[in-house]
RNA sequence: GGCCCCAUCGUCUAGCGGUUAGGACACUGGCCUCUCACGCCGGUAACACGGGUUCGAGUCCCGUUGGGGUCACCA
């Protein structure tokens, strides 16, 4: 058995989808889980819509996931080149071959000759679908004329075909027509050169979305037609958009891009699109590497689905929360960029460290956690003024004057420390901590919501927290007169 | 319309002839509690329909219905 080889193909036409990002993660978890290559291929034969920023975009968003690839754009290969456009003279020897062997010929009908055709086809049924005629399939050489290759489709039999996913699929070629494998200038459409590509590339596994099962069949008719054996094939099935439409930009987020700056986690993404599609078990929450053990086409479901934005949510909570799942170093690392964004320049991952394990299960994003700590780095914090007006009423200031005298005595400045003395106080004054609790709280981070108190005091560290219960007594005062 | 594919709670899914049809998200009742969260306990909620096969069908077969994909010198 040679080693498995698959490969991503996008065409630089825009950002990286979400739906090829599943297409990608699933080719790449069964690279990495048989330890075979995942080939990166850019299909930039659409000249009309492919773009050089677009291919940053993509390789871009691919490092952001940590879906690394062992071939293609950046890193080379032994196959390459890994863009198509510039693999044009190899298109070229494939096509001279099928045309040679009379699987293909030259078409000189002109694009124009066959809007006219189809518009009649279209005037006598207007639900008839146009086919080519096969015109030129036996046409002589018009010299001077420009000429698109088309493939001599079979008159009878079928395709057959074992989906790793879908299982035995069966099309009658007598539903095909003779395609067109390469334009008029030379450059080749998507099924000849996807053929062409993963023959020469070593393609073991050809695994993508549903919306290409209708390709695989003529694909396979090429490679016969060049006489050698296909790869296999597997396809996902469709994520849909929660209306059950196509996904696209109306449904929301569908650019990795997006996501990124949303501040998610790029393995709570692969997290979602794994379990999108595919099981194990009752596991819902996998790390990259538990993705890689686990994962097998087996697994896979059959039917399309409905993208969730809550679960999706859900899980990136999940991944945030958990130590395991995104070490602190690592949290405070992906917090920076979301602080610095607020205005916040210049902080420390160290300092960000300390603050982590207050922030985590509140947290659904690194956006989020970047405002949950945002009052331990702004000085003075930003007060919210329904918290003010709420808690820091004339009748707290005595208590805020209290508890900044109290905390005036304290020499060991730990959470545990806080959290004796503070009660020890309470009970002296006949006070429970909910007659404070507020108050104290709006005065030491400006706002109603904020992690444990004695927390916060001890990250503050003890100027900062005295200044704020001095500078909020008095804002209490003033409040109401 | 042709060809292809699919069908378990609202959503993602487990199930691979015998289950009180399980989990997760969402929704919801409660507990915990200095706020917000987290956490814990509980609840509502599904086998599209009709025929077969079988002692027995969510599981196998056929049909119906419903949904989706695709029909380019796009990918």
């Amino acid at each position: 058995m040679s080693p498995a080889r698959v490969r991503f193909a996008p065409s630089p036409t825009g950002y990286l989808h979400i739906g090829g990002v599943r297409t990608a993660l699933f080719n790449w978890l069964w690279a990495r889980s048989v330890g075979g290559a995942f080939v990166l291929r850019i299909e930039d034969t659409d000249q009309e819509r492919s773009t050089p920023e677009s291919v940053k975009i993509i390789l871009d968003s691919m490092k952001w996931l940590g879906l690394t690839w062992d071939e293609g754009p950046d890193v080379g290969g032994a196959h390459g080149p890994y863009f198509q456009m510039q693999r044009l003279a190899i298109y070229k020897d494939f096509s001279e071959k099928l045309i040679t062997n009379k699987k293909a010929y030259r078409c000189f009908c002109t694009k124009e000759e066959l809007d006219v055709q189809r518009a009649a086809v279209k005037e006598r049924d207007p639900k008839a679908q146009f086919r080519y005629p096969g015109t030129c399939r036996d046409r002589a050489n018009q010299p001077d004329k420009p000429f698109v290759v088309r493939f001599r489709m079979p008159d009878g039999g079928s395709v057959k075909y074992i989906d790793r996913v879908f299982g035995e699929i069966v099309t009658p070629n007598g539903a095909q027509q003779d395609f067109v494998l390469v334009r008029s200038d030379g450059v080749p459409l998507y099924n000849f050169g996807a053929v062409v590509d993963d023959l020469t590339m070593g393609i073991t596994l050809v695994a993508r979305g549903r919306d290409h099962m209708v390709n695989t069949p003529p694909q396979i008719l090429i490679y016969e037609a060049l006489d050698v054996a296909p790869p296999e094939f597997a396809h996902l099935p469709m994520m849909l958009a929660p209306s059950g439409e196509k996904l696209s930009k109306r449904h929301g987020a569908v650019s990795v891009t997006e996501y990124r700056d949303q501040g998610y986690s790029p393995e709570a993404v692969l997290n979602y699109l794994a379990r999108f599609g595919w099981s194990h078990g009752d596991q819902e929450v996998f790390s990259r590497d538990e993705l890689v053990a686990a994962f097998n086409w087996e697994a896979c479901g059959k039917g399309d689905g409905k993208f969730d934005t809550k679960k999706f949510l859900a899980i990136q909570h999940e991944h945030l929360k958990s130590e395991r799942l995104t070490s602190t170093k690592r949290y405070a690392e992906s917090v920076v960029p979301f602080l610095d964004q607020r205005g916040l320049a210049n902080i420390t991952t160290d300092r960000v460290e300390a603050i982590v394990p207050g922030v985590r299960e509140r947290a659904t994003t690194f956006v989020e956690a970047a405002n949950g700590m945002d009052f331990f780095f702004r000085d003075p914090p930003e007060m919210d003024q329904k918290a003010v007006q709420k808690f820091l009423t004339p009748e707290s200031a005595s208590k805020l004057d209290a508890l900044h005298a109290l905390y005036a005595g304290v020499e060991l400045w730990t959470e545990a420390e806080l959290d004796h003395r503070t009660h020890a106080w309470l009970e002296a004054q006949n006070l429970q901590i909910k007659d404070v609790a507020q108050p104290a709280r709006v005065a030491l981070t400006g706002r109603s919501a904020s992690p444990g108190l004695y927390l916060v005091l001890f990250l503050l560290g003890k100027e900062r927290a005295l200044k704020r219960l001095a500078e909020s007594a008095m804002l209490a005062r003033g409040n109401g007169s």
